[in-house]
DNA sequence: CAAGATTGCCGAAACGTTTCGGATTTCGGG
DNA sequence: CCCGAAATCCGAAACGTTTCGGCAATCTTG
């Protein structure tokens, strides 16, 4: 394995200077830059990361932590989120472990806390991607306590004072709903995920504020909070359209699962899409169900899970490299994608 | 951060005594010895993985190397391997790392190669796990020659030179194969996996193996090689039993998978279990199909995937260590479960 | 009780990099 | 041609651990 020293005995320059060529320092003259990087080509020379590391106390290992076995239906959330971030971290020269905890009894989220500081203890790792965050999380709060970099996928609220990367919850189920508002209609579902996920109560917001602009107000009855399943939006659908008197004209479906439930409730009631009821949902880009080969197409905003990975990398390199907390938190955009799952509000 | 020099001020030792009190060489008196390890939790010490890493030469990491995208129906495989992997291996203190190398076009392989190189440069890895090994497998070959510790899950013939860990693929075939001729089956079809892989191949010789005891000969009609679904088990058994001469009277199924899709051809041909057709497989107990949910039960021989994580992580630790090739080659028991799906050959 | 063996300990060097403070060379301006 | 400033360069220390060789005290043995 050539060293720095070899590189430098063999182009007669000093140690630390053949690490300031190739480091990119400014004392260094264009020159000998040039000949040390040729230099370490030809010798194919690799820097030791064990002595960087040592000396920066950095590790340029990045961790995941989530427990052992989170239920079925969150595989293929984990699998996508897992392949998608070894490959960002990759990309950026890190390298991403997931680590999973073995699932503890007692204490639901102590095990995990206690593993992020071993995994911390002795410079293993530098810092931490989060998912699925709660309102008032145990696990930030801990973190920052301790002042160990981290980055969250989604936030704990809307003025959330962490480094997160998110879509924008609040502002794509506003949307929807102004969409819905301006085809007139007024009683109108929401079937979101499970009520303790901080997103959950950001789309309730964008809803009721929605409303609120068409002097609307939302019901408890057209609200259902539940898993993101097929199962669960069909369910959902079945019970709000079950009472005549107060059933919805439109329904707005947390994702293309819940939202290929509903077009089975309904379609089981004998309602027609969009003649009876509109429907719209918010994509992720997850699943292999797409909204074009819903028929009707399915009125949706959009933002790709997919291409969370690279910014939320990014910003957990920045964390860790201290820069302040303001640019540690961006909202990804959506778009929306107008399909022919919506129409006026009848009479 | 507490250091060991931290600890030896306190304890009023050297350094180097303190260093091997911790790990437990054998020139410490018992006395210093606790004495050390009650300092090192009381100041709670952790020993930097960097420094250690500097002098031993190891980095503690270890990687599966992975293309971007292998396929639907290897996700499945992949995340238990994945996730099954991360835990052996954090369990011995050690952490696995995922890299998904970029699908790139050209030579098939050659840039996964060259992804191994840029991985252990610089002391980044110490090893690897490799899976779905070929019989002359390219990745083996270049390890070898470069001396990068590697463990194969399976290996590339029954005579293999390189570390492994894998299932008695010959032998559990051989054991199906004697169960139905001692029934006196004599036409039998095996429906297996992917010609190109090592294990199809063990697989096929303890099928002829078993068969020439018996003094029956295998037939290019009742072997059918292909990809591990639900699917391809179905349009094979259709097509082996559309030819009423030839057909089998039992087949051998390489996976749950191939066998779900034997059940649903042999019902729609309208052919019962066992009476007409008798059925086993093997059974690695990934999917959540359990046999006995199988109907008529299906007899099968198993050796779970889930348990190979562990022992696969021991031979590489053990290969990382320089152990000699011998002790670094690991052959798992399976277990033979006898249901209802098979019974005598008629007439 | 002397001589060798054993036990318990220590100082110093090494791993390969970054960085601090200072030294040397070069250059422009007077 | 000289002087200060800018441009390049360098030695040495530091990061925290392991390990090699040696040293002193204690124990064994004849």
């Amino acid at each position: 394995m050539t060293t720095l020293r070899d590189l430098a005995r063999h182009l007669d320059l000093s140690v630390t200077q053949v690490s300031r060529a190739l480091n990119g320092h400014s004392d260094v003259s264009e020159a000998t830059r040039l000949r040390v990087e040729a230099a370490a080509r030809q010798l194919n020379y690799f820097p030791n990361r064990a002595a960087r590391r040592l000396v920066s106390g950095r590790s340029g290992v990045v961790g995941f932590v989530e427990r052992s076995f989170a239920g079925i239906e969150r595989e293929e959330i984990l699998f996508a989120t897992v392949t998608g971030l070894s490959e960002a971290f990759s990309e950026r020269g890190m390298q991403f472990v997931l680590h999973l905890a073995p699932k503890a009894e007692g204490h639901e989220r102590d095990d995990i806390i206690r593993t992020y500081d071993q995994l911390v203890r002795g410079g293993s790792l530098d810092g931490f991607v989060l998912t699925g965050p709660r309102p008032d999380d145990v696990r930030i709060r801990h973190l920052m306590e301790n002042s160990i970099p981290f980055v969250v996928h989604g936030r704990t609220g809307e003025a959330a004072q962490h480094p997160f990367f998110d879509i924008d919850n609040f502002g794509l189920v506003l949307h929807l709903t102004r969409h819905l508002c301006a085809l007139g209609h007024r009683r109108i579902g929401l079937i979101s995920g499970p009520e303790h996920f901080a997103y959950v109560h950001s789309r309730q917001n964008g809803f009721e504020t929605g409303l609120a602009e068409f002097g609307a107000a939302p019901s408890r009855a057209r609200l259902r909070n539940g898993p993101m399943t097929e199962d669960f939006g069909m369910v959902s659908a079945v019970q709000m359209f079950s009472d005549p008197g107060d059933a919805p004209t439109a329904v707005i479906c947390g994702n293309l699962r819940i939202a290929k439930g509903v077009y089975t409730a309904l379609s089981a009631l004998s309602l027609r899409i969009p003649e009876d009821v509109s429907v719209v949902a918010h994509d992720d880009v997850v699943a292999h169900a797409r909204p074009e080969l819903f028929f009707p197409a399915l009125t949706v905003t959009r933002a790709s899970l997919s291409e969370s990975w690279g910014p939320l990398a990014d910003v957990l390199r920045d964390a860790i490299e201290g820069k302040e907390l303001k640019e540690l938190q961006k909202i990804s955009p959506y778009s929306f994608i107008d399909g022919a799952s919506t129409a006026p509000a009848r009479g």
